[in-house]
RNA sequence: CGGGGUGUGGCGCAGCCUGGCUAGCGCACUUGCUUGGGGUGCAAGAGGUCGCAGGUUCGAAUCCUGUCACCCCGACCA
């Protein structure tokens, strides 16, 4: 992508009202634009990088948990949710809308009540047990205080799996699995301290829930880890009375951190499988309610949370299997012709580019570089050019430049990008 | 929903208290020159119903009333 032409105007001040450092920078890196509290659309630096969270999601969820794909509706007729209650207990944090009939729907809050109604009517038999389906949706909360840029949203990205088993099976297992899987790809999306924690249910009554949380000053969940026993717990589950989160040794001495919630996986048991009449035929030709399961990932949200944890003063430094492009190009006044040449060669090799060719200052292109947070960077310059060379810069300061032949630099590029994914990837 | 704050070109601000010509400044934008390894300098230019509505007044960005929006804290919340 050549810079002149791409949309995402950075800004060298920071707008009013932006107060969190990954809010900041998607502001001023042009990687959204607001339209309402909580509202945002991505523009392009932050939809690709969106698009490859979801690429690896799909991944993970596919190859390591076999789950199969699907697409619910976001607009649901408010029918299927009231056998389950939560037409009425999710109150108005559900967004509510009539269609011209004046029928009543909502704009889906989760997808617990439409994904038993789709496999309800595909589940009949034990042999079709365990299966696992999911998608990556729009999720509508009608929040009472949006927040933090892309932290809180009122519509935002979800990864919602749900899983369904046989009563007798371990359940427990796949759960585990699953949560395994959460472990890597945090890891592959770039974060290597997400903590899994015990945590309240809410609104979902199952029987118990994991919680994948960030820790992180601006995190809006208070973690608390107990000093003696090393157990570590959200607080919802110690203020509100829990059978399996409260820490048994009353007088244990917690120590209390910041956390964002990234992900949360539940038991659901047949909290909604029973009211909504999911049923399957066991061995014996007994009717048997399934065990079922939801799985979530906060999409939207883990941009910002890459940045709080990815960045320095000068803007984020993203995790190479995340970021926008694979390559930055900057060069200098009298190298376009030669520039031009490299970076038809790199996206001739299907490597990921973004070219600053605009007639700036390089201290302006350093500085867009630096707030767009690319991991790679590649800079040419008359002075290299001169010995037929270019340069190859991190993004990350403490990593040291290299020059690099000009005619090797596809080589080079590939196989530091080929040892970086690894990194991440295994 | 309670408390606090803010609304003036795309962004950041001044002006408001003490009402008065064509509403200023910086960034960004356009044109020309200049500069060229970390946001160069100069010049010219374009861009604003001062959130909205009503009121007071000869006259309102400025005073009064109402209203809307956004941000922060709290409550709430996968």
């Amino acid at each position: 992508m050549r810079m002149s032409i791409h949309i995402g105007k950075t800004l060298r001040e920071i707008p009013k009202d932006v107060e969190i450092i990954s809010h900041q920078f998607l502001v001023r890196g042009g990687y959204v634009h607001q339209y309402a509290s909580g509202l945002y659309a991505l523009m392009p630096l932050a939809q690709r990088i969106i698009g490859k969270i979801q690429k690896i999601c799909h991944q993970f969820m596919q190859q390591r948990m076999g789950a199969q794909e699907v697409l619910m509706t976001n607009l649901s007729p408010e029918e299927i949710w009231k056998p389950s209650g939560r037409s009425v207990s999710l109150g108005s944090d559900m967004f509510r809308l009539q269609d011209r009939q004046k029928g009543s729907f909502v704009l889906c809050f989760t997808h617990e009540e439409p994904v038993v109604d789709m496999m309800k009517s595909q589940i009949s038999s034990y042999r079709q047990l365990p299966v696992c389906v999911y998608q990556i949706q729009t999720k509508f909360r009608d929040e009472p205080r949006p927040r933090a840029g892309l932290i809180r949203l009122r519509e935002f990205l979800m990864k919602d799996a749900y899983s369904f088993h046989k009563k007798e099976d371990d359940f427990e297992a796949y759960f585990n699995e699953m949560a395994k899987t959460y472990e890597l790809f945090f890891k592959a999306v770039g974060f290597t301290n997400v903590i899994s924690v015990k945590s309240d249910n809410g609104n979902f009554g199952g029987n118990f829930s994991q919680e994948f949380i960030l820790p992180t000053e601006i995190g809006e969940d208070t973690i608390l880890t107990c000093q003696k026993c090393g157990m570590i717990a959200n607080q919802e589950v110690l203020e509100t009375p829990s059978p399996d989160g409260a820490c048994p040794q009353a007088t244990c001495p917690f120590e209390k951190s910041k956390g964002m919630e990234l992900g949360h996986i539940f038991h659901l048991g047949d909290r909604y499988t029973k009211p909504l009449g999911c049923y399957y035929t066991d061995e014996k030709g007994q009717k048997q309610i399934p065990e079922m399961g939801c799985y979530g990932i906060g999409i939207t949200r883990l941009l910002p949370a890459i940045m709080e944890t990815h960045h320095d003063e000068k803007g984020p430094i993203f995790p190479l299997t995340v970021a926008p492009y694979e390559i930055h190009m900057i060069h200098f006044k009298g190298c376009f012709d030669k520039a031009e040449e490299i970076y038809q060669s790199l996206i001739g090799e299907q490597l990921e580019v973004l070219w600053d060719d605009r007639e700036e200052k390089p201290g302006a292109a350093f500085a867009d570089a630096d707030l767009i947070g690319i991991p790679f960077r590649i800079i040419v310059t008359p002075r290299s050019l001169e010995k037929n060379m270019v340069e190859v810069r991190r993004r990350d300061p403490s990593i040291p430049p290299t020059d690099i032949p000009v005619d090797q630099i596809i080589n080079f590029m590939t196989q530091a990008l080929d040892t970086e994914y690894k990194l991440y990837l295994g």
